[in-house]
DNA sequence: AATGAATGAGTATTCATTCAT
DNA sequence: TATGAATGAATACTCATTCAT
């Protein structure tokens, strides 16, 4: 559909771009549609982004649904959610430098700039999150730490992360690299004692 | 100085507009000044912004040498490092907003839209930290995991936090958060059984 | 056509105020378009300046070639060349004006500010003539003299004379000041008893 | 007198950067004066440009009042007017572009930049040479043609002669160059037979 | 629906001019 | 008198948005 084929141009350019720097003729050139045709399908260059915005969120957390906060055993939950945190930005750079972005910038032309589904589908990842963390605590398997800070910690960590791999090259195999991530990660939320840490990354 | 104040008021409506959004013009009316004088002092909107920046991550990058990277013993800089990323972000909530942001961001036009001056501050933060988590390694007082690595988690921790205490408020009182957060991290760098966990936090 | 119409305005504005003084919102409003409709056409101020310059220059230089360079007898193209120069200027004296100008000019940012085309179609110009001249010479008809330098000057001629009659109004006929100013310039060409100087100008 | 050496700076950056594209802090630096000092002496950059053409162009007046006003044979006038605009051009080439743009520019801001003394001075030059021709038609030295437009011819001569030999140079020297020139004109001016054309030069 | 020419408000930047010191 | 910092009007150019076809 048109509205798809623009949505995917979209995505290209302002990922090219930024959103200042992208302009509507770009994304037109880009999905082979005359501008006019933009604006019979998005009422402005604003409410484009936000789609952009909101459809890759919606990826992200669709695929998080379905492969970290479907699973009912906590710390499978964790590793999982590490795995697909740093595997998924890596195999989708763009994304993620998106997703990361869920919170204001200094290029960002206002303090919330992301739409209202983007926001509110970050905070049920942070619910979702923190649901896991809760229910490990409750098992006694993970940390007994406030859970919500727990959950903004392992967050930052992958954005950082993912941030320096997508800057930086690494000769590192990826798995390996996950799985150094994934030993400091564990030790921060993991009970001293429980798997931790050797085995855990097995 | 004119140019101080200049820079202050730049700092300001850079801040609450963006680089995009912000307006010589805005510049000059908040420095209460003409537009042209801003031009005696500062040769492109561009440059301006570029100092603001570079202002800010020298006053910050300051004040850690001071209190943190001074500091021989590695627990009691990392105890430092943590309570001065987090109470100075709290307390100089914009400056932090920029600081943080030494990244690429969606909104940006270029890869490395900050200014030299900046990315290599960051750098050497990066190197900082790096090294009294080595030193720390190397007393057997932090976990043996990759330093590098050790170092983003703990930044990716002071940022998502400081973004998620400037746009929700929070009742509770800053030594408390503090402490809270303070437990996690510690969590995470320090050996389990070097005084962690609960008597490091008192 | 609208880029017609733009570059007729165009002529209009700079030959009434000069490119520095003349403004792209003068040009847009002259040909009843707006600002941006200017640019959907003309890259810059700069090549709207540059194309309407090479078009005056070409169509003085159609003009001449039709009338005067595809005469094959010197003394007749001569004769032509002074009559169109004069005539011709006369009557497109915006035109002469400017095809006057390819020459440095002390407004002018640049030495040769004037597009390549034009000064190229300057260049052809001078050669056309001078290799009248040198038919003439070789006929006997002309003086021998340096060819390049009577071509210039008769071109200073023809400037200066239409210089003066754009400027100062004349009550005298047309046919009148041309057949003063053909006598003049014959006898600057012609070799002396050539048929110069009374029935030259019949 | 500081005056003098603004004018001799003005000059020199108005020849250098042509009127539109000088600005008044170029003239200042140049006179190694403060912007306000300028303006202390001359109201207005306009005003300053227009004390510049008018200095140029009483110098030039004086010389040829001097060197051909002064010179009661015709003849022998003509012969200095051609040496001197010819080579004072040459030596002055500066002031020559100056002297020569007194005539309205496509480049120009105004239909009549040049100001009122420097029109004056040049409708005082055209009636003096006028003088000359009128005198020497009266001795049957010169044709018996429209004494204007042999003026005017005369004129237009000596610029496009002057401007092609700054714009292109040329490796023959000066005095052969003036010849060749010299003996064009003078058979333009001269009647037949009076002394023209070969003895003339000598 | 699709088009893309036309629009014109918005902005960075320049520079002649002023005036307090 | 000399200064030069401050001024702000002026202007080229961009680009989101509209609308007649």
């Amino acid at each position: 559909m048109h509205r798809r084929e623009i949505l995917d141009a979209a995505e290209r350019v302002f990922v090219r771009n930024g959103f200042g720097a992208a302009t509507v003729e770009q994304v037109a050139r880009e999905a082979d549609f005359a501008v006019g045709t933009i604006y019979n399908f998005f009422e402005s260059k604003r409410k484009l982004f936000e789609e952009v915005m909101t459809r890759m969120a919606s990826d992200a957390f669709a695929l998080l649904e379905e492969r970290v906060f479907s699973e009912p055993d906590p710390m499978k939950a964790l590793k999982a959610l590490i795995e697909v945190r740093l595997v998924y930005a890596h195999e989708h750079s763009d994304l993620c430098q998106v997703f990361l972005e869920v919170q204001p910038s200094i290029e960002t032309d206002l303090p919330h700039p992301f739409p209202a589904d983007c926001q509110e589908l970050y905070e049920r990842y942070l619910a979702s999150v923190t649901k896991i963390i809760k229910d490990g605590t409750a098992r006694e398997v993970f940390r007994a730490v406030d859970p919500l800070y727990l959950t903004l910690c392992l967050e930052g960590a992958f954005r950082v992360i993912n941030t320096h791999w997508i800057r930086k090259g690494s000769t590192e195999p990826l798995a390996e690299r996950v799985a150094g991530v994934t030993k400091i990660l564990l030790g921060m939320v993991c009970s001293p004692g429980t798997g931790n840490p050797e085995e855990l990354t097995e």
